[in-house]
DNA sequence: TTGAAAGCGCTAACAG
DNA sequence: CTGTTAGCGCTTTCAA
């Protein structure tokens, strides 16, 4: 091409805001540079975190991260699930709080990337689904958090939890029952407190849990953000932390460092979790083997701060 | 056709799992049932809800929203505009930080609806490009908090403010000097602190603030997450609030009311925001009439606490 | 090196 | 009412 008539058309596109049709080149390439996650809470800044994380991994690498907020309800799960099988994304990854393995399924059959950060024996006890998992660490994190409160001495430990039958909240609250099993310690299910996984809940479970007259020595809260209202409530109430009760919780948000007293709480390394869940789509991306279903546990620490 | 092939290929769909491909479905239909929204920062709740509203209004219509996040860079912002451009979303809406009125011409001139959560002078000041704003009352909420503060007696205030050049920051800082110029309170620039929209910003420049010699009795913060931080901060150095030291913010977060003292803010009802900017875009999206850019101003309403 | 044509999977229009 | 066909805008292949 004559360089001439190379300018005038570099011109022409500049003038027009000429921008080859995306769609139509998915279409012919079958791939559209996108990858989809979704999320069921995004005002929860272990998402935001978690979303950060998976984003950087992904631009580095090329592609689009696209969000689709779910609330946790399986019918917009399932949305998010259509995006990627009807074209619109090269790879699946998400925070299921209700969905089937079977639902997964098509994505598999159609050799569709796919992570999950869930649990193995909540998604695919016998891993043949060929998804890949991030194994989120939320019950070894509440047994160690929980075994940090007993170790302090505590017996009588509350936990307020988040909604009830989401995979958090299960997974939470068995590691507490286990803790207490072990160390012989009675189960109190009058101590077991539900919610949402917010500050408010936090505030107003606590406050039930300051009326009781067999008053709990220790709380354990099921996310900072509970916690956080929690440790308002025994504020208001003039009950100091940790003389009084002590209150853990589970994430390390931001704010958990700069609350007062600090909270102790485990550090699930949010935006690593994202981070991992996008190179586990982009390792099958690149090498389209299909392959076994893999497992990644995330790793988390315990931050003993002031308020145990 | 006969019921009996009918069911057999309902059966047959159900079996390969069978989905029409969307891509081609919109190539053919230029349509995505799809709007696309950018945010500058996925972690801060203010985004959160907005998107939740933005979300809630736009399923209500039958279109799918995906949410971009971009940090608030420029790169990442035209990246977001670029989706819609390229036939990947049938209306864009966003929160632009970095973004000059000649991004979003392109939009305009292709007819896609859009709809940004801006301030007319910022993005579009004489309104002839067609795009539809919200905008939103950040000045006038400033202007509304600072006057409560002066109001209250209040002559020497700080303002902690987020990262420097964002519009946000600079509505707020404008309101914050309007209100002092029009009340003759001198401007003390040493007063003026700026950081990042969350906690920890709030708590490290309400360290520096407390320890000044000539310490304020008020401080105006740009958001409740940075009110937060700085009453923390307070707590901890034994600052009373509201009696040796006042804290106002601006958003009215869940965590505003919980926190003790309750804060003083503004509610931005960010919800509304959300809803709003959608609802902007699938009028046009219905009626495609081009018709001149319509502007929307949020309401607001000052919450008066405990902190001021 | 340049140009023409086929085809991705869908929908709408039209013919039978 | 059913069946066929054209064409959305792109990329790739093949021919000139």
């Amino acid at each position: 091409m004559a360089p001439a008539t190379r300018e005038r058309v570099l011109a022409a596109i500049e003038e027009l805001g000429y921008m080859p049709d995306l769609t139509a080149r998915s279409l012919r390439l079958k791939r559209t540079n996108t990858i989809t996650v979704f999320v069921p809470d995004i005002v929860n800044p272990f998402f935001g975190l978690l979303l950060t994380g998976a984003q950087d991994e992904a631009l580095q690498a090329g592609y689009d991260l696209l969000i689709y907020h779910t609330g946790g309800h399986r019918e917009l799960e399932r949305k998010a699930l259509q995006l990627a099988l009807s074209g619109r994304a090269d790879a699946m990854i998400g925070v299921p709080y209700d969905l089937e393995r079977a639902d997964l399924k098509p994505l598999t059959l159609r050799g569709i990337p796919t992570a999950m950060l869930a649990r193995a024996s909540e998604l695919d006890p016998d891993r043949t689904s060929g998804i890949d998992l991030v194994d989120v660490p939320s019950e070894a994190a509440a047994v160690m958090l929980v075994e940090h409160l007993v170790a302090r001495g505590h017996t009588r430990i509350a936990i307020i939890n988040g909604r009830a039958g989401t995979p958090p909240q299960i997974n939470r609250e068995n590691g507490y029952r286990q803790v207490l099993l072990r160390h012989g310690i009675p189960i109190d299910e009058g101590l077991i407190y539900n919610g949402d996984f917010d500050e408010s809940t936090g505030y107003t479970r606590m406050v039930e849990v300051l009326a009781r007259p067999d008053r709990p020595t220790a709380v354990f809260a099921a996310t900072d953000s509970i916690a956080i209202g929690a440790m308002i409530a025994s504020r208001e109430a003039g009950v100091r932390i940790p003389e009084q009760i002590a209150i853990g919780g589970i994430d390390d948000i931001p704010a958990a460092r700069l609350v007062s007293p600090a909270l102790t709480t485990v550090n699930q390394h949010h935006d690593q979790l994202g981070r991992e869940l996008v190179r586990l789509v982009l390792s099958r991306l690149h090498d389209p083997h299909p392959g076994p279903g893999r497992t990644v546990t995330g790793r988390f620490d315990l931050m003993v701060r002031e308020s145990t």
